[in-house]
DNA sequence: TTGTACGCGTTATCAC
DNA sequence: GTGATAACGCGTACAA
C-alpha cells in the first residue's frame, strides 16, 4: 500500500496523482476508480460521481506505462519511414498520428538504419508485443523483413499502399480508378500512343499504377510505347523524355508529380511543346505542379486520410476484426486536369 | 518472487526472458544482473561473465516499460512536426530517429491537432516527464505554446532552427554564412539591386535568412528593393516575380527552393530570362532544382545531420549539460551554384 | 457493487 | 561485491 499520498492538485513540482490519490479523495477503493475509468460495468452511480469529481479535482491521468506493464499490451504504434531519400508529406504522418491518438495509441517513429544486422536487431526488438501493438509502414516491406510475410510477424503489420495477397485484387481495383481515368481522359483527347514513367517497382502503389495503365491501354485498344523506369524523382522523368523524339508518343503518364515535372523539363530542353505536342499527367497534386508552366494535370490525394486509414486498418487488426477494406479510390483520389494535357496533335513528335 | 521462470530461449510464443531468468541461469541475484546491465560499478569479473553468457543465451532484453515505471524517466522523445501543409524531408526524421536511438531513446511523433483546447490538453499530457523525456520541434513554438517559453515547460524542449534568447546571436551567426555567401556571390557577378522572397516569419530560419540578407546587402553597400512575403511555397515566389518588371532588380534570393522555383516560373511567364536578365538563388537543394531549366543555384543542407543535431541538443539538456552550440554553418550548409545565377545584365528589367 | 491481495519487471535502498 | 526487500502504478482474480 502506498505510503504518502498526493493531496494537492495544483501543487508545483508535485508528482502526478495516482489512482490511489483519487480513491482516497473519493472515499472508495482504487479498484472502483480503475473500473470507473475503464468504463467497466459494476460501479454504482454514487461512486461514479464521487470518482469523477476526484479525478477532475486532482487532474488525474492514468499512468500509461503502468497500465501497459500490467496488461502487457502496448499503446504504441510504430511507423516505419522509407529509408530512401526524399520528401514525405507531413499530412500523411499527422493523419496517422491523429487516428492513432483518437484510439488511445501513440505513434512511435522508427527509422531503420544501419546494415542488415542492425535492422534485424531493431525489428526484433520492435516485434515484442509489449513494446509495440502494431506496425504501420509507409514503405515497402521487402527492404527490412526480407522474405518474411507480415502475417508471420509477432505483431500486426500494415503496409500502406501495399495489400497482402488476399487483397491484392481489391488493392489494384482501389488504386485503379485514377490511373484508368487518366488513360481514358487522354484517349478522349485523341491520344493513341502512350508512355508511362513508372515509380520504383518495390512499391505496390507504383506497381499498381503501372499495371492499371497497361490494362487500361490494352482494354481501350490503345498502344503503349513502353514503361520507363523511375524512382519517384525528377531526373528519371527527364531521362524518360529522351525516349520521345521519333517515338510517336503524344501522351505521358508519370507515376508522380516530381517525375512528371522532370518529363516536362526534359521536353522543354528538347524543344517539344507541352501540351502542344505532348501531354503530361502526374500524380500527387504537389504544389509545384500548380506553379509549373504549363500547370500540371495530376491526381489529388488526401494524404491525411490515407495516413489515418493505414492506422485504422491496423487498429482493426488489433481488435481482431477483419481488416477494413482499402479505402475507395474516389474518396482518396481526384483527377485534377490542368494545362499540361491537351488534344492530341495531328502529327506526333 | 516470480513463480514460473522461463527457461528456453528459442521457445515459440514464450514470454521474453526477465531479469530473474537471467539471474537464475547465471547463478546470481537479479540485482547483480541489473547492475551489470546498467554498467554500474560493483560487479565482479566472474559474475559479469556469467551474466553476459546468460543474457546472450536467453536473448534477454530489458523491459523498457518496467524500467521507465521504476525510474520515472521516459525513454521517449516527442517530435512535433509543422502543422502547415507541405512535405518534410524524410532524412530530417531519420537523422533524428538515429540520434535518439543511439542514445537509447525512441522517437514519438506527436501531431497537435484540433482547437486550442485540444492542443493545450495534448501538451499538458506531454509535459509529464514520465511520458516524454523531452521535445524536439521542427516547427516554431508559438503556434502551440502561445507565449510560454520553452524553459518554463516541465520537460526540456529544443526547437530546431530556432534558438532561445540567450543564443539568438549565435543562431543568427550560425545561419549567416550561406545567406551572406549568396549575396556576396551575386555581388561578385555584378548585381547591385536585390529582392528577397522571405519565408514565413514565424520561423526563425526564415527570419535569420532575411536578417542576414538585409545585413549583408547593407554591409556591401548594395541595394535591397524589398522583401516579398512568402510561406515556403511556390505560389508566393510566383507572385513576387510580379514585383520585378521596372524594379531594376537583377537578382532574387528566395528563402527556399520551392519559392525560388515559383520565382523562375513567374519570370518565365513574364518573358524575363533567367539568368540572362535576372538571377535566382534558392535554398534546400531540393531535387527538383537540379532538373529545373535553368538548374537552380541553391544551398545544400545536410538534413540528416540537422535532425540528429536537434536531438543531440535535447539529449545534452537531458543530461544536464550546457546545450551544445548550434552546428556550424559550414558543416551543414554548402553553396551550390548552378545555372540560375549569372552575370548581372547591362540593362536591368 | 465493492474491496483485498498479488503480480507485472525493473531499479533504489540498505543491509551483509 | 552481493543480495534481500520494498517500491513504481496499475489491472486481474477472487473474496466479501
Amino acid at each position: 500500500m502506498p505510503g504518502e499520498l498526493n493531496v494537492g492538485a495544483g501543487e508545483r513540482g508535485r508528482r502526478p496523482a495516482t489512482i490511489y490519490d483519487v480513491a482516497r479523495l473519493a472515499g472508495v477503493s482504487h479498484m472502483t476508480v480503475s473500473r470507473y475509468l475503464r468504463g467497466t460495468t459494476g460501479v454504482g452511480a454514487e461512486s461514479g460521481r464521487k470518482v469523477a469529481r476526484a479525478v477532475a479535482l486532482l487532474d488525474y491521468r492514468p499512468n500509461r506505462m503502468a497500465r501497459i506493464m500490467r496488461t502487457r499490451r502496448s499503446d504504441r504504434i510504430a511507423v516505419i519511414l522509407p529509408d530512401a531519400t526524399g520528401m514525405m508529406p507531413t499530412r500523411l504522418l499527422t493523419g496517422a498520428a491523429r487516428a492513432a491518438h483518437e484510439a488511445g495509441y501513440l505513434l512511435d517513429l522508427v527509422a531503420l538504419e544501419g546494415d542488415a544486422a542492425a535492422r534485424a536487431e531493431r525489428i526484433h526488438t520492435l516485434l515484442r508485443p509489449e513494446y509495440v501493438a502494431g506496425i504501420v509502414a509507409f514503405t515497402p516491406l521487402h527492404a527490412w523483413t526480407g522474405d518474411r510475410a507480415p502475417t508471420e510477424m509477432a505483431v500486426p503489420v500494415v503496409v500502406d499502399g501495399e495489400y497482402d495477397d488476399n487483397m491484392r485484387a481489391q488493392g489494384v481495383l482501389a488504386d485503379a480508378t485514377p490511373a484508368a481515368g487518366i488513360v481514358r481522359h487522354l484517349a478522349g483527347l485523341g491520344h493513341r500512343r502512350f508512355l508511362h514513367v513508372a515509380g520504383p517497382q518495390a512499391w505496390a502503389s507504383a506497381r499498381n499504377r503501372r499495371a492499371v495503365y497497361e490494362a487500361t491501354v490494352a482494354e481501350l485498344g490503345l498502344e503503349s510505347y513502353g514503361v520507363a523506369p523511375g524512382d519517384w524523382g525528377a531526373e528519371a522523368g527527364r531521362r524518360a523524355a529522351g525516349w520521345l523524339p521519333g517515338s510517336g508518343v503524344t501522351a505521358v503518364f508519370a507515376a508522380n508529380d516530381r517525375t512528371a515535372f522532370g518529363v516536362v523539363q526534359g521536353l522543354r530542353e528538347l524543344g517539344i511543346d507541352v501540351p502542344g505536342q505532348v501531354s503530361v499527367f502526374g500524380w500527387d497534386d504537389d504544389e509545384i505542379g500548380r506553379c509549373l508552366v504549363p500547370a500540371l494535370s495530376t491526381v489529388s490525394v488526401d494524404r491525411e486520410r490515407q495516413g489515418g486509414d493505414a492506422v485504422r486498418r491496423l487498429l482493426a487488426l488489433l481488435n481482431g476484426q477483419e481488416p477494413a477494406a482499402p479505402p475507395e479510390a474516389g474518396a482518396l483520389n481526384r483527377l485534377v486536369v490542368r494545362d499540361s494535357t491537351g488534344p492530341a496533335p495531328t502529327r506526333a513528335v
